[in-house]
DNA sequence: CGAAAGGCTCTTTTT
DNA sequence: GAGCCTTTCG
C-alpha cells in the first residue's frame, strides 16, 4: 500500500499501531510529520475511521495548516472534516460551543499578554498596591503558572508560603473576578476552564468521547499539566492516544511545560507502546554529530542515538566577530556569497538567535546589503499599537464588558476623556460591580445632583455620552454589516482614520498596517455574520509568531531559536553564541535551566540540513551597554574536527589566547563569583597584559597562534570527549573594521592608533567622582563630572566634555583622569 | 485636558 | 535602547 511505501521499520510501526496508547519519541528530522500524517491517512483509508472522529493537536497554527495541507494531498477533501489545531484554538472552540454550561458567554474575548498586564495593573490599583513595590509581571507569571497547573485562586491561596504569595493570591482572586466582569478569558483560562468544563459536565465530555475516537498530540514534550489533563480527559474512553515528541527538544518549561509529561507518560498508561524514531533524514553527519555532542552532557534525558545515511557534508563554520555589527555584516556577506557562488536562494537561509532584541542589528545589515528577509516575532504585527487599537474597538463592539479594550480606546483619538474622568468611572464600576462601559452609561445617565455617585462635569459628561453613543451605534451596525464594512465604518466614526493620516510618513505607515489588518479580515467575511467577528478576533488573539511565515516567499528568515522549533532550512546561521546570551545569563546558575539552554541550542543546530554557521562576537552592546562575553560554553562540546574557525583576519592588538581557552578547558571555566562582578566579566579579559590576569584564565600575554594548519575533519570519536578547538586564522577579504568609538568602550578606540593603557581600577563601594570634578579623557578631552553612581559594583560617571558633549563612562574601563 | 519632555527601570524565550 | 511613568508646560 502506497501509504506505507518508503517508511523505515520504526516509522511503519508508528503508522500502523492504531489501538491503545502510543508514544512516539521522534528525534529531529526523523520524519515525524510524515509519520503523523500517514498515520491519520492510514486510519481513514485503511481502517475506515471517519475524518471527523480524529483530532490532532499541534503546537502552532502554522504546523496545523501544514498538516492539513499534507493530509489533503493524502486523503483529499475529506481531510476537511478532521479537527486539527493548537490546544488553545481547540479549547476556544469547545468553550464557545459548550462553555455556556458553566456560565460562559459564548462571545468571550481572549486576553493576550498585554491585556493581562493591563488587567493586573488595574487590580493592583484597586488593591492599593504600589506598583513600584509590587510590579505586575511577577503576579502575572504566578497566576499563569498556577493556571497551567490547574490551580484556581482558592487552591493557590491554600499553599502560600510567603507574604508575597499571599498578596499574589489576593491579586489572582480579584484578577479572575475582573476577567469575569469583562467576559474575557486569558490564554491559560482557555485550557484550565476547558478542564473544568469537562470535569463539571460529564455529559459534555461524553459527547466529545462519542465523537473523537483518535487523538494525536504533537510536540508533547512542551505540554503543560493543563494540556495533559485535556489529553487524558478526551482520551479516557477510547484510549487511542498517540503522543509525539522529543524530550531533547523541550524548551518551554518557562511557560510551564512539564517535561515529565513525556518522561513519565507510561506511568499513566502502563500498556503504553513506545516507538523511537532515530534515523535522521534531514542533516549531514557533521551537523548531527555536533548536535549529539551538544546534547549529550544533559543529565535529564532519555538516551537516543540519532544516525543518518546522509554524507559527512561540509564542516561547520565557527566565526568570531568583533561586535554585533560585524556579526551581522558577516552573516549578510556570507549569504550573499553563497547565493552568488553556490546557487543557494535566500529562502534557504535562516539566521537564529536567542533573544528578539538581536534581530535589530541583523535587520540593519540586511537592509544595507539589500537582502530580503522575513522577520519572525519581534514587534509582531498584531502587537503594533494601531493594530491593537483597532482590534480593541472591535472587541468592545463585540463585547461591551471588555473593560481593558474600553479603557484602551476611550480616548483614542483624544476626545476629552482623560485620566481623571476614567478614575471616576472606574470607581463607579467598582462600586456597582459593573463593567467599565456600563459604568460610563450610568455616569452619563445619572444626574450629578439627586442621589449622585459621580461628579462628572457637564463638558466631560458630554464627551463620555458621545463616546457611549458612538459605540452603541457601532454595536447596532454590527448586526447588519459584514466585518469589512463594520471595520470601515468604525475607522471613520471613531476618527481613527483621520487620527492616523496626519500627513506624517509614520502615520501613513500605521494606516497601511491597519489596511493590512483589513486584508486579514477579508478572510472572515464569508463566515456567518454571527460568528465572523468572534472568529476573527479569536484568530488575532491566538496567532503565533511563526504563523505568518511563508516558506515559499523569497528572503532570509530571521527567527528566535524558540520559534524555529519544528522548522528546517538548508543553511542555518546561529548568532550571538556567547555566554550570557546563549546560554542566557538568567540560566547560567541553574543547572536545570542550563540544560534547557542546551536543548535550545540543540534545536537550533538540528534545524540545519546542509550547512551550519556558529557565530559569536567578542563584544556586544546590550541594553545600551557594551558587554564583553566569553564564547558560548557549549562550543566545548562540539568536536573540533567538525569545525572550521574563521575570525576577522588580523586579530586586534593583544588578542588573548584566553579567549580560546574556553574551548580547550571548559570545566575550568571560572564560575561567576558571588555578588556582582560586572567589571570583571566585561573588561579584564581584553587586556591581559595589563590586568594581571584576573579572570583571563590562563596563558597571559596576547600571542596569536602564528600558523596553525587548517583543521580538517577527522573521524569523530563519539564518546571520547571533545577535541580541543584550535583557532585557524584565515584571512578574510573583509578588512578588519576599526571599532567605532562608543562612550562605554574602553579606551574608546583600540585600533585607531596607540591608545594609552586604560587604568584599571578596582570598583569600590562609593562613587569616587562627584559632580563638579574636572577630568581628562584621552579621546574626549577635558570635561566636568555631571554625576556619578554605582552600577553593579562599577562606577558610572556622567561627564560633560568641553568638546564632545555628555558621555556616560564605566570607570572600570574609561581611562579617566582627575585634573 | 493634552502633548511633550524627562527620568526611571528593566531587559529571554510565547500559545 | 525602549517603554513606561511622571512631570511640566501650554
Amino acid at each position: 500500500m502506497q501509504l506505507l511505501d518508503g517508511l523505515n521499520p520504526a516509522q511503519l510501526e508508528a503508522v500502523t499501531t492504531l489501538a491503545g496508547p502510543l508514544l512516539i519519541l521522534a528525534g529531529p528530522g526523523s520524519g515525524k510529520t510524515r509519520v503523523i500524517t500517514h498515520r491519520i491517512a492510514y486510519l481513514i483509508q485503511q481502517e475506515g475511521v471517519l475524518p471527523h472522529r480524529i483530532m490532532a493537536v499541534t503546537f502552532t497554527n502554522k504546523a496545523a495548516s501544514e498538516m492539513r495541507l499534507r493530509l489533503e494531498r493524502l486523503v483529499g477533501p475529506r481531510s476537511g472534516d478532521l479537527t486539527v489545531g493548537t490546544f488553545h484554538a481547540t479549547c476556544a472552540r469547545i468553550l464557545r460551543r459548550d462553555g455556556h454550561q458553566i456560565g460562559l458567554d459564548p462571545s468571550f474575548v481572549i486576553y493576550d499578554d498585554d491585556d493581562q498586564i493591563s488587567l493586573v495593573k488595574s487590580v493592583l490599583k484597586e488593591l492599593e498596591l504600589d506598583e513600584k513595590r509590587y510590579p505586575a509581571r511577577p503576579f502575572l507569571s504566578a497566576i499563569s503558572s498556577a493556571k497551567s497547573e490547574l490551580k484556581g485562586p482558592v487552591e493557590y491561596g491554600e499553599f502560600t508560603t510567603s507574604y508575597w504569595q499571599e498578596v499574589a493570591s489576593r491579586v489572582y482572586r480579584r484578577y479572575q473576578e475582573m476577567l469575569k466582569t469583562n467576559r474575557a478569558l486569558d490564554f491559560d483560562d482557555l485550557l484550565m476552564i476547558t478542564v473544568q468544563l469537562f470535569k463539571d459536565c460529564p455529559d459534555v465530555l461524553a459527547r466529545y468521547h462519542d465523537r473523537y475516537q483518535h487523538l494525536l498530540v504533537d510536540e508533547f514534550q512542551d505540554t503543560n499539566i493543563a494540556q495533559y489533563a485535556i489529553v487524558k480527559q478526551l482520551g479516557a474512553r477510547s484510549r487511542n492516544v498517540c503522543v509525539v515528541g522529543d524530550p531533547d527538544q523541550s524548551i518551554y518549561s518557562w511557560r510551564s511545560a512539564d517535561i515529565r509529561n513525556i518522561l513519565n507518560f507510561e506511568e499513566d498508561y502502563p500498556d503504553l507502546k513506545t516507538v523511537v524514531l532515530e534515523q535522521n533524514y534531514r542533516s549531514t553527519t557533521t551537523i548531527l554529530e555536533a548536535a549529539q555532542g551538544v546534547i549529550s552532557p544533559n543529565v535529564m534525558r532519555k538516551e537516543k542515538k540519532l544516525w543518518t545515511q546522509n554524507g559527512q557534508g561540509d564542516p561547520i563554520t565557527l566565526f568570531e566577530a568583533y561586535d554585533e555589527g560585524e556579526e551581522s555584516k558577516f552573516v549578510a556577506r556570507e549569504i550573499e556569497r553563497l547565493v552568488a557562488r553556490e546557487g543557494f536562494s535566500l529562502k534557504e537561509f535562516a539566521v537564529m538567535y536567542r533573544t528578539n532584541a538581536q534581530s535589530r542589528a541583523l535587520e540593519d545589515a540586511f537592509l544595507r546589503y539589500g537582502l530580503r528577509y522575513k522577520l519572525v516575532g519581534g514587534t509582531r504585527f498584531y502587537e503594533r499599537r494601531e493594530v491593537k487599537d483597532v482590534i480593541a474597538f472591535l472587541r468592545l463592539i463585540q463585547n461591551q464588558g471588555d473593560g481593558v479594550s474600553a479603557a484602551r480606546v476611550v480616548n483614542v483619538p483624544t476626545r476629552g476623556i482623560g485620566a481623571r474622568t476614567m478614575a471616576e468611572i472606574e470607581k463607579l464600576a467598582r462600586q456597582r460591580g459593573v463593567s467599565l462601559f456600563r459604568a460610563m452609561e450610568i455616569g452619563v445617565a445619572e444626574q450629578p445632583d439627586g442621589n449622585a455617585t459621580t461628579t462628572l462635569a457637564p463638558r466631560v459628561r458630554n464627551a463620555v455620552a458621545a463616546f457611549v453613543e458612538m459605540v452603541n451605534q457601532l454595536v447596532a451596525d454590527k448586526a447588519t454589516l459584514g466585518i469589512l464594512n463594520l471595520l470601515d465604518r468604525l475607522l471613520e466614526k471613531t476618527g481613527y482614520r483621520a487620527f492616523l493620516l496626519d500627513g506624517t510618513e509614520e502615520g501613513q505607515e500605521r494606516w497601511e498596517n491597519v489596511m493590512e489588518l483589513r486584508t486579514v479580515a477579508r478572510d472572515y467575511e464569508t463566515l456567518n455574520p454571527q460568528s465572523a467577528l468572534d472568529a476573527f478576533l479569536e484568530g488575532m488573539a491566538l496567532m503565533s509568531d511563526v504563523d505568518g511565515l511563508k516558506d515559499e516567499e523569497e528572503g532570509v528568515t530571521l527567527i528566535t531559536l524558540h520559534a524555529a522549533k519544528g522548522l528546517e532550512y538548508p543553511c542555518v546561521m546561529i548568532v550571538g553564541l556567547e555566554d550570557g546570551i546563549c546560554p542566557h545569563s538568567r540560566s547560567v546558575d541553574d543547572p536545570a535551566a542550563l540544560e534547557e539552554e542546551r536543548r535550545l541550542f540543540y534545536v537550533g543546530i538540528t534545524r540545519a540540513m546542509k550547512r551550519l554557521w556558529l557565530v559569536y562576537a567578542t563584544r556586544r552592546t546590550l541594553y545600551g551597554n557594551v558587554n564583553f562575553n566569553q564564547p558560548s560554553r557549549f562550543f566545548t562540546d562540539i568536536p573540533a574536527n567538525l569545525v572550521d574557525f574563521r575570525g576577522t583576519g588580523a586579530p586586534p592588538v593583544g588578542k588573548p589566547d584566553a579567549l580560546f581557552s574556553a574551548f580547550a578547558a571548559a570545566p575550568k571555566r571560572p564560575e561567576p563569583q558571588l555578588g556582582y562582578s560586572g567589571s570583571q566579566r566585561s573588561g579584564l579579559l581584553r587586556f591581559p597584559s595589563r590586568g594581571g590576569g584576573a579572570g583571563s584564565g590562563g596563558s597571559g600575554g596576547g600571542s596569536w597562534p602564528k600558523s596553525q594548519p587548517p583543521v580538517r575533519p577527522t573521524p569523530m570519536s563519539p564518546r571520547s570527549g571533545p577535541v580541543p578547538l584550535r583557532p585557524t586564522p584565515i584571512t578574510l577579504r573583509t578588512p578588519p573594521i576599526p571599532p567605532r568609538p562608543s562612550p562605554m568602550v574602553p579606551g574608546s578606540g583600540m585600533g585607531d592608533g596607540p591608545t594609552p593603557p586604560p587604568e584599571l581600577r578596582e570598583p569600590v563601594g562609593d562613587p569616587s567622582f562627584k559632580a563638579g570634578d574636572r577630568v581628562y579623557h584621552p579621546a574626549f578631552g577635558n570635561g566636568v563630572v555631571v554625576s556619578s553612581r554605582m552600577v553593579r559594583g562599577d562606577e558610572e560617571v556622567t561627564v560633560a566634555f568641553d568638546q564632545r558633549g555628555v558621555k556616560k563612562l564605566a570607570l572600570s574601563f574609561a581611562p579617566l583622569q582627575r585634573q
